[in-house]
DNA sequence: GGATTCTTGATTAACACAGTCGGTAATAGA
DNA sequence: TCTATTACCGACTGTGTTAATCAAGAATCC
């Protein structure tokens, strides 16, 4: 039930892009210094969300990065997937990377216990996750 | 956001001892063979759980495990800490396990937008585990 | 052309996860 | 009392993930 670091800084970094959308661009070491983030480490989490579409970039100098979208389009639910995969705590109650169980003895019987009350969880966290934009986030709170 | 297969087995292992609450006790092999977990590793994850004080144990022929408590006082929360740890998703909004976050700009600063937000997933979790007993878990069904 | 910045890929150390193994202690039954 | 059975305990192992770090390449601006 761990969010990663990775995930932590996305949040993180999104949330000084967030801040700077419409007024200027970001370079790495600025993000970096701003919110304590390893620059090396940082850099790979900005191009994973570069390659999944939120960021653009810009090399050389004057460079840096931007928010593509606007910050009430993009939910920390999609960010917290990019990084560090499915929301939902087992695999047969993921809706977006469904797997089905192995040497489970309810196999996908929706009658399973265990599928009851994860998919209660997954539900509950992709219900906040979900719904919750960077908009909300840098604001810092949660108009529903 | 996972569950650790050790909490999912000893759900599991729980749901078998929550049915036969009253009337017998089982052994490790019986619980493994019925929810097709290795039998060695089933054993750490009793022991776990006896150590934590939900289960009794008696060595020898005709020993085994049992539920020490009534399976409506034991909480699927109770049960997934013992074996992964706190329910938050981040240190910094634990209820059970408080950690301050180091090298955080916002340090414990209570207007951190990471920990508003953690601290909704948190309690999202925390409202479903720990009101969803053993006996809700067994009947699949969860009575709120 | 040179400084700056993003881009890519490889590499690393430390740790956690999932499982295994060998030996010890208690209990029941013969 | 002996033996089979079962729980108890600690150490160990392989695999993968996490959290970085590093070196070199490609675009951009002056």
């Amino acid at each position: 039930m761990k969010l990663s670091k990775k995930s932590e800084y996305a949040l993180r970094a999104l949330l000084e892009l967030t801040m700077a959308h419409g007024k200027t661009t970001l370079q790495r070491h600025e993000i970096a210094a701003r919110q304590h983030i390893p620059v090396e480490f940082l850099e790979q989490i900005l191009l994973a969300l570069k390659r999944a579409g939120l960021l653009s970039s810009r090399r050389g100098m004057k460079g840096g990065y931007g928010l593509i979208k606007s910050p009430n389009e993009i939910t920390l639910g999609q960010v917290i997937r990019i990084l560090d995969g499915p929301l939902a705590p087992i695999g047969c109650v993921s809706k977006t990377a469904y797997e089905k169980c192995r040497e489970c003895p309810y196999a996908d019987n929706p009658q399973c216990p265990v599928q009851h009350v994860m998919g209660a969880v997954r539900d509950a966290i992709s219900g906040i996750l979900d719904h919750y934009t960077l908009a909300d986030f840098a604001a810092g709170s949660h108009k529903q």
